[in-house]
RNA sequence: GGGCGCUUAGCUCAGUUGGCUAGAGCAUCUGCUUUACACGCAGAGGGUCAAAGGUUCAAGUCCUUUAGCGCCCA
């Protein structure tokens, strides 16, 4: 008796000691010099300082997934692992921590050097926390491999790339309106600004006897230069050209005509501030009207601005001009106004338009890496993602990619007077001074499938076969890998992309941490166990939607796995005493037939990404084909050999899914000495005979039997007798009789074709046979069920007796279709004849 | 304003190229410590498939329109 399996599964146990031994042996370890075929993926790189998420969960858990299986099917793999450094998010964690620690005010009170080494400290500190996260989700990483967007050769590999692109004339530098986080004191690019519907406020505000201008926001009237009307609008002609007084400033400004002016807007007058607004800083360059700045850099109002108004905060600076405007009787009114305000994506302030000296990309590859997405070169998992991506190619614009911030690869430029000097080391000579800031993150991250390789690597497994990542950064992240990709290879980084649904809370709700609707995936881990919260994620991950979790899904997938942990100790027990092999039965034609099924649905899901129907598939043939039904007929007429078959089949096909519990039960059974990792994946045989329908029939049969136990309540532990009257099959039921009494807790089971219940006999109707159940019943109650069946039956008879008397239903559906019908007819009057005369005998 | 997605049982979702009585899990109800499993077993109830119109012998599935929800872009 091997009987130490204990009774319920605990992944503790085994988790940890699994994984700690596949890494001792090296098992993730891909190698570069390897005959195998190549398989690869490179892992969306998590932040270095953040923690593991329900999105990693999820992310990672599919990659695990295509891993592990590419393992199984032969291939070398490599899923190479690593972290981000994260610029603006880990610099403002770390500014964060140490204002909070009281040690700084701001960083400028530590310098650039200072809070670089305090940074990395923190990297070091906080770095590895994520890494050891995935490897408690069991991710099988090539962790020789990990790499850090910070690392020496890979901040080389960026600085090569900017120079290049600099020399190639891709890069320029230039003074333009950006996007400008006044939180964060950076620029941004527009991905990261996010359009928010913002309920706010229309002003009018008299400039002149007839000018009245609109305006969302009053306090860039301190920058005003000009009032602006379209050139065809007839209402303002003889104002062109003249001259007003700019309200609060006592300042001349024109009146100007410019085709940019919408003379539906307002008034059809609009006030025009260069420095603060991009299409007013067009209008101004067309005029050559002068920029005047009145909001600085850190959102607090200029010396421009004027006395009243400097230091003011931009928000305190509008009421304050509102009050002022108020009181000078200019206000002329105040609608409610629903507008789009771009908000930082990182620190939620609303973005400010600002006039700066930034760096530019014009983007590579564009044409080639459109096309390689339309064409199917690259392949987009669901395809619908492939319209947005060249939406935005086609109308693709240059990427502001400097950022004024300290942690990040600093830009590679020099100056020295009117000088500028790009190149990998610092020029020779005195005088110079380095550009002080630092590329976009993005800018690394888009080199990340191939620098993240050595040569040999690179050799072996790029271009990589699948990506796995959100559809939030399809434009952040995708689309730039694929130009950078196309620039620096000459080929596509990646074959296939998949993009995974979004986790949300069982609300609906993005899951965030101000909401604190995360669970934590470590608690999940330890209360289910690393394959539960695999498996349970995996069943309601359906391709590219959204994902509602709720923890119960985790219990599901604890649930299987102890299953799938009993069925184990259910044939251990029948191994103890039993003859290894028989002659196999229907039930075990019809186990195999259904195994090959699972085989063939599971495969071909997860060839085409499509994770839940794999989970689905494997969950519904473990716990409905397998237990349900052949280990309960495994209890009257056990088949050591089948049941080892097809468990050991199911350890395979599910080991992608839940690595831990297949390799400890792939072991613990004995199948083979050494991990299930390597071992193939299964392929469909094709089954001979396969008892499908007879078994179909048969377990109706059973049902119907349980269903009168039920339904006449029955003590579920006593011993009574059933008569089955079949109507087919009649032979097949005969033999499985000592199956029917076992499943059916009966005492006997009698097969009588011309039976005829003497008195009142409880009886279920199936489509082959009626089920007697012997012993007394309340004869109007089983009325009532007959009637109820017979009603059902009829109405369903009607049904396909309306079909079939249709002319143009039987000349012109399918043939199939029509036979089907009519062997439905059949059965449903053999069920309602029966009925009939079982409700006459009830009389 | 443009694009995409969604709307099926109380909840979350499956439903291939139109064709068995529209399925599953969770939740609910009933009965069970039946020697694999109470993280379980057996049974039951629960749906006008968002609305309207159209195509068809046949529509949850295809087409048109409408409504609601969500996302992306301007």
């Amino acid at each position: 008796m091997s009987t130490e399996i204990s009774k319920a599964y605990e992944p503790k146990l085994v988790e940890d000691k699994w994984y700690a031994e596949w890494l001792s042996k090296g098992h993730f370890t891909a190698n570069s010099s390897s005959t195998k075929p190549s398989y690869s993926i490179v892992i969306p790189p998590p932040n270095v300082t953040g923690v593991l998420t329900m999105g990693h969960v999820l992310n990672n858990t599919l990659q695990d997934i295509l891993a592990r299986r590419k393992r199984m099917q032969g291939y070398e793999v490599l899923w190479l692992p690593g972290t981000d450094h994260a610029g603006i998010a880990t610099q403002t964690v770390v500014e964060k921590t140490l204002k909070k620690q009281g040690v700084i005010k701001h960083r400028d009170d530590l310098g650039r050097e200072k809070f670089q080494e305090k940074v990395w400290e923190w990297k070091h500190k906080h770095g590895g926390i994520i890494i050891q996260q995935l490897k408690k989700l069991g991710c099988s990483c090539d962790w020789t491999r990990e790499r850090f967007t910070m690392d020496d050769e890979f901040c080389n590999a960026v600085l090569r790339t900017f120079v290049d692109l600099y020399k190639k004339g891709f890069i320029y530098r230039g003074k333009r309106m950006v996007n400008w986080d006044p939180a964060g004191r950076t620029a941004l690019s527009d991905e990261e600004v996010i359009m928010t519907e913002t309920q706010g406020h229309l002003w009018h505000i008299r400039y002149g006897n007839d000018v009245v201008v609109a305006t969302t926001r009053p306090e860039t009237l301190l920058g005003d230069e000009a009032v602006a009307v379209n050139p065809d609008d007839p209402r303002y002609q003889h104002l062109i050209g003249k001259k007003l007084l700019l309200p609060l400033r006592n300042k001349e400004i024109p009146v100007i005509a410019d085709a940019a002016v919408d003379p539906k807007f307002g008034t059809g007058c609009v006030k025009v501030t260069p420095a603060h607004d991009l299409t007013d800083y067009e209008m101004a360059l067309r005029h050559k009207l002068p920029f005047t700045v009145v909001i600085g850099p850190d959102g607090i109002m200029t010396e421009a601005a004027g006395e009243d108004y400097e230091g003011l905060d931009r928000f305190e600076c509008r009421e304050a001009v509102v009050e002022q405007l108020k009181l000078a009787g200019l206000l002329v009114k105040v609608e409610d106004y629903t507008h789009n305000v771009g908000y930082s994506e990182r620190t939620n302030v609303p973005i400010e338009p600002y006039l700066s000296e930034q760096w530019f990309l014009r983007y590579p590859q564009v044409p080639r890496s459109t096309e390689a997405v339309e064409t199917g070169a690259i392949k987009f998992y669901p395809d619908r993602w492939t319209k947005t991506y060249t939406h935005w190619m086609r109308g693709i614009r240059d990427w502001c990619i400097s950022r004024q911030l300290w942690w990040g690869h600093r830009i590679p430029v020099w100056y020295r007077g009117e000088e500028i000097y790009c190149d990998l080391t610092p020029p020779t000579g005195t005088g110079w001074t380095q550009d002080p800031d630092v590329l976009d993150t993005w800018f690394s991250a888009w080199l990340w499938p191939f620098a993240t390789m050595d040569d040999a690597t690179r050799k072996k497994f790029y271009p990589t076969t699948d990506l796995v990542t959100g559809p939030d950064i399809i434009f952040f992240w995708v689309a730039r890998m694929i130009m950078a990709g196309y620039e620096y290879t000459n080929e596509k980084p990646f074959a296939n992309v998949y993009f995974t649904g979004i986790i949300r809370d069982a609300q609906g709700r993005k899951m965030s941490k101000s909401l604190g609707n995360s669970p934590d995936p470590l608690d999940l881990i330890a209360k289910y166990g690393a394959d539960g919260l695999r498996f349970g994620l995996m069943l309601i991950a359906p391709q590219g939607q959204d994902i509602l979790f709720d923890e119960k899904r985790s219990e599901v997938g604890r649930n299987f796995m102890n299953k799938l942990w009993n069925a184990a100790r259910f044939i251990q027990m029948q191994r103890a005493g039993n003859p290894p092999v028989r002659p196999h039965n229907a039930h075990d034609h019809r186990v195999l037939h259904e195994l090959n099924e699972a085989i063939t649905k599971v495969s071909t899901a997860l060839d085409n990404y499509k994770f839940n129907d794999a989970a689905k598939e494997l969950y519904d043939f473990v716990w409905g084909d397998f237990c349900d039904w052949y280990i309960e007929a495994s209890k009257v007429s056990p088949n050591i050999a089948v049941l080892n078959e097809i468990f050991g089949v199911i350890l395979r096909l599910l080991h992608p899914f839940a690595p831990f519990i297949t390799e400890e039960l792939w072991n613990s059974m004995g199948y083979a000495t050494g991990t299930i990792q390597f071992t193939a994946w299964p392929i469909a045989k094709p089954a001979g005979a396969s008892f499908f329908i007879e078994t179909e029939a048969l377990y109706g049969i059973v049902t119907a039997g349980r269903q009168l136990r039920n339904d006449n309540g029955v003590d579920p532990k006593k011993k009574i007798q059933f008569v089955i009257k079949p109507g087919k099959h009649t032979e097949f039921i005969r033999a499985e009789t000592a199956f029917l009494t076992g499943i059916l807790n009966a005492e006997s089971v009698a097969i009588e074709e011309n039976y005829t219940p003497t008195g009142l006999t409880p009886s279920l109707v199936t489509g082959v046979a009626t089920v007697f159940m012997v012993g007394a019943v309340d004869p109007a109650a089983e009325r009532e069920k007959l009637k109820k069946q017979l009603t059902e039956i009829e109405k369903q008879l009607a049904g396909t007796e309306a079909k079939l008397a249709n002319e143009s239903f039987v000349s012109r559906a399918a043939p199939v279709a029509v036979e089907r019908e009519r062997e439905k007819q059949k059965t449903l009057r053999e069920q309602r004849e029966k009925l009939q005369v079982l409700l006459i005998k009830l009389v």
